[in-house]
RNA sequence: GAACUGUUAGCUCAGUCGGUUCAGAGUACUGCCUUGACAUGGCAGGGGUCGCCGGUUCAAGUCCGGCACAGUUCACCA
């Protein structure tokens, strides 16, 4: 019976649930393991990203629990302020309803009946996936405790002085109409034009100074011309005035030296409400502002001119009518990068507005020397430089949004004032404002402010809001799971939610948030492009699980997923993951149609039993190792690897019964033990198919279950022997060649003839014989040993072969072609002689004898013995052949 | 423009302290095999001047310098 990978996912996620193996609690006799998800947008829905992602979280979780930690991975969602503000409008702009015509409250209606609509499809679909999270601890960022974990949060950084209001120059997306944080801009190269344009000097009737500009439009809020202080191109007019073509408004020429004299004519128009440069370098001249634009990217009164058309439409317009009214000079083709909203893709319109700042200089310190020490490793460590240089220059974060669909700021002003007081609810605001203005207010009296909060203000508090320690900070279970150990991210956000979390780690609980961050790469599909929609590149995960399964789907994720490299994704990829798990299936299919008998237990088995427990002792030592290092792709494959080649190639194909005979119970148990661990090391990888395997393998009881039983200590492993046994399989596959050269079939059993050698691996022969079909393996007595030296007679008409310096010889079936032999013989001497002669130019070199340590020197004299006594044997062998027969 | 990272087999990547037969894995490829767990497979095999140039060293894929190319992040000039 094939296995079914749909069938038994259902089955056995279903069983983990009914028998809530995913559920931590806090016990102190346990050592915790705790990860808390990066939250997916509410209504968002899985993609490859996430599939990755949350793959390697839900394999360092449940390898934790096979290691005895009590493993808490807390899931939950983001309310995502923009992006879901951005759904809920066209979903009402396609119902008619346009957000302006109807208030905070019932849009907020709407977002919630969307949020409830479409809100944790993205939590059921990674159950799919396999992801073992306590779903009992399920939050929210708009949930009741983590909203008044963030409003908490904003009073409490308002009493400390570090949340301030202030006008100031921020982007603004015109699309959703909100300012956004330096961090949601994208800026991306575009070829556009650069327009020089010359403005007429005041009181003057053919001269004129020359500026140019991307942005035609714009010169409608010009307040200034301005030019550096040491052109001197430019000294007779500096002080003058010139007018701004078409609205005719006479601007002074400025100096300042902000100025760049090589670019364009060396004289730069000044917008302050439209330019952060221009802004500054106004603000320095005391410049008037014009704001020519309205929030939605439209031009307004004050532009006077074009007055209700769009940036963009106004920019090519007003080309035509400069150029009538004689201001045209000429146009370029200029590439400029400009800025875009990360969310809502509209081009960022710099502009002037009152927002709510938190500073940050204070915050950043802890955090950034905590990454720099390593206390909080970044994994790859590369990221690093990357973090500390964001820190190092961190800048205020305006963390409010002109939105409806958030945190609302806790800001109440008064009656006609612009004072206001910071309260979690109105009726605390009233009682504050009432002490305030010395007279009683009530809630009614004050008005909120509009804003909400950035999405990121709830998200940095994440790991300590989802135990609730902002609001109890005592509780048991903040002190119990906090820190947390992993976090598992993509680079992207770094600066949006991982620095910004390991702050607020340090400025509420004094500690980091988690040890260690695991940064993803990104899925790309097989040209390196990034998975998109509109490229159709990105393949739907939920479909990819029914055709694969979801451990097939993992595997193909992880088989080539480095820390901070990017997954170069294609189908072949869970079409490789799914072949290993019916790999798996077919072992067990062997293993579980063995009749047993109580026989004997035959040397083959008990030898290859003991040379597997020691080769997976192994295993799960290396695997140890890399995990360690975070080298999950490492660690799946060393198990795909050892499972295909050890497990199934080697131990089954040694101990698998002739057909139709039972095996004898011992070999038997000892597989199955041996499986049984091998399971439990590939559980996190794979935990449907495991799991399925395991729970067959022999009886169990109700309520067990191989996700939670415990992984076997490591042990050590013998090294020799695991050498010794490389020999083994060195001579089966020599056998193996001599059959494929001389179309030996593998059912004629063979002769084969060893010259004693301490190299010889004859506790095996056992093995040797059954793998290599031998009806018999005798020694012949070493060379310059007294006694039966073997005659030319016994071994001239016979193949030969050397593995590790031994020498064998199998009596060939057929004549023995010596023309080809000797030909392979004298090119294995000739590379051999070489590596000898490279041996000897070190040893004979005085400086490296002199210079190298000990073991070094001792290494190379080994390496010539061995090569003298490869370059004998091989001799040996030549002129055994070349030599007349007897 | 700056900083950082990378460049090893057709592809995707390992390669720790400079030192073993160190040039490796997976995949792709080639040949043979439909043998009684598995063709979603087995067995065997071919394939690389370690980006280029120079330096240090007894010894360099590994350390240093320069160059080329790629990627990431930050900044930005209108």
């Amino acid at each position: 019976m094939p296995y079914d990978p749909r069938i038994s996912e259902e089955r056995w996620y279903r069983y983990w649930m009914e028998n809530g193996f995913f559920h931590s609690t806090v016990d102190r006799t346990k050592t915790p393991y705790c990860v808390v998800i990066p939250p997916p947008n509410v209504t968002g829905v899985l993609h490859m990203g996430h599939m990755l992602n949350n793959t390697i979280q839900d394999i360092l979780v449940r390898r934790a629990r096979l290691h005895g930690l009590n493993a808490c991975w807390v899931p939950g969602t983001d309310h995502a302020s923009i992006a879901t503000e951005a759904k809920v409008v066209a979903k009402l702009k396609a119902e008619g309803i346009d957000k302006r015509d109807i208030t905070r409250e019932e849009f907020l209606e709407h977002a919630w009946a969307w949020t409830r609509k479409h809100g944790g499809i993205i939590l059921e679909q990674l159950k799919r996936l396999g992801a073992s999270c306590d779903w009992e601890r399920t939050a929210f960022t708009m949930d009741e405790v983590r909203s008044e974990s963030v409003i908490r949060t904003f009073i409490d950084l308002y009493n400390e002085g570090l949340i301030y209001k202030g006008v100031r120059m921020v982007n603004w997306d015109p699309e959703a109409q909100t300012a956004v944080s330096d961090e949601e801009v994208v800026y991306k190269e575009e070829q556009s034009k650069l327009y020089y344009l010359r403005y007429r000097i005041e009181g003057e009737e053919e001269e004129y100074i020359t500026i140019a500009t991307t942005r035609p439009e714009t010169i409608l809020g010009d307040t200034a011309v301005c030019v550096n202080p040491n052109d001197e191109r430019f000294r007779h007019l500096v002080g003058k005035r010139c007018i701004v073509p078409l609205v005719n408004r006479p601007v002074p020429i400025i100096r300042d030296e902000y100025v760049d004299m090589e670019f364009g004519t060396g004289a730069l128009k000044i917008t302050p409400a439209h330019d952060i440069n221009d802004y500054e370098i106004g603000y320095r001249h005391n410049l008037e502002t014009i704001d020519i634009f309205n929030d939605d990217g439209t031009l307004g009164e004050k532009a006077t001119l074009f007055v209700g058309r769009d940036r963009f439409d106004a920019r090519r317009e007003i080309i035509p009518a400069l150029e009538a009214a004689g201001n045209l000079v000429k146009i370029e083709d200029y590439a400029n990068k400009v800025g875009y909203s990360e969310r809502t893709d509209a081009v960022i319109e710099p502009k002037l507005s009152m927002q709510w700042f938190l500073k940050m200089k204070k915050l950043a310190k802890p955090a950034l020397a905590a990454v720099l020490t390593d206390e909080v490793a970044l994994i790859p460590a590369k990221y690093k430089n990357t973090y500390r240089h964001w820190m190092e220059n961190i800048k205020d974060w305006n963390i409010s949004r002109q939105l409806w669909w958030g945190h609302r700021i806790p800001v109440y002003y008064l009656p006609d004032s612009n004072d206001f007081v910071v309260a979690a609810t109105a009726e605390e605001a009233a009682a504050l404002a009432s002490a305030k203005v010395g007279r009683r207010l009530t809630p009614a009296d004050l008005r909120q402010d509009e804003d909400c909060l950035d999405t990121w203000f709830s998200s940095w508090l994440w790991p300590i809001s989802v135990f609730n320690g902002v609001l109890e900070p005592e509780n048991e279970e903040i002190g119990y799971y906090y820190p947390t150990r992993d976090l598992v991210s993509g680079p992207d956000i770094i600066f949006f939610w991982i620095a910004r979390m390991i702050m607020a780690g340090y400025a509420y609980r004094g500690q980091k948030p988690f040890h260690n961050v695991y940064l993803t790469g990104l899925v790309r599909d097989k040209l390196r492009r990034k998975m998109s929609k509109s490229l159709g590149n990105s393949p739907d995960p939920l479909e990819l699980i029914s055709r694969y399964g979801a451990d097939g789907v993992r595997v193909g994720m992880m088989l080539c997923s480095p820390a901070g490299g990017d997954l170069l994704f294609d189908e072949s990829l869970p079409e490789q993951g799914r072949n290993f798990t019916t790999k798996i299936w077919n072992a067990f299919h062997l293993v579980s149609s063995w009749q047993v008998a109580d026989a004997p237990q035959p040397p083959h088995a008990r030898l290859a039993l003991e040379w597997f427990e020691q080769r997976l002792r192994e295993c799960a030592d290396t695997l140890e190792v890399s995990f360690g290092q975070y080298r999950v792709s490492e660690a799946l494959m060393i198990l795909y690897t050892g499972f295909r080649d050890d497990f199934s190639s080697w131990l089954l194909e040694i101990i698998k019964p002739a057909h139709g005979t039972p095996v004898d119970r011992e070999t038997r148990d000892r597989c199955v033990a041996l499986f049984e661990h091998f399971l439990q090391l590939l559980h996190p990888f794979v935990p449907f198919i495991t799991e399925d395997v395991w729970q067959q393998l022999r009886p169990r009881k109700k309520g067990e279950s191989i996700m939670i039983s415990r992984l076997p200590a490591t042990r050590s492993f013998d090294v020799a022997l695991l050498e010794e046994f490389e020999r083994v399989k060195g001579i089966i596959v020599a056998i193996r060649n001599i059959r494929k050269q001389h179309d030996v079939p593998f059912k004629d059993s063979l002769e084969l003839k060893v010259k004693w050698h301490e190299r010889y691996p004859q506790r095996f022969e056992s093995v040797l014989l059954k793998m290599g079909n031998l009806s018999a393996v005798s020694i012949l007595p070493a060379a310059g040993e007294s006694g039966d030296a073997p005659s030319d007679d016994t071994l001239s008409g016979a193949w030969s072969f050397i593995v590790d310096t031994v020498e064998f010889f199998i009596p060939a079936a057929g004549e023995v072609d010596v023309a080809a032999a000797s030909a392979k013989l004298t090119d294995e001497l000739a590379y051999t002689r070489g590596f000898l002669a490279s041996v000897m130019k070190k040893l004979d070199n005085e400086k490296f004898v002199n210079g190298a340590p000990a073991d070094v020197i001792e290494n190379e004299r080994k390496k010539r013995a061995d090569a003298e006594a490869k370059i004998r044997a091989i001799e040996e062998q030549l002129s055994r052949l070349t030599a007349p027969k007897s």
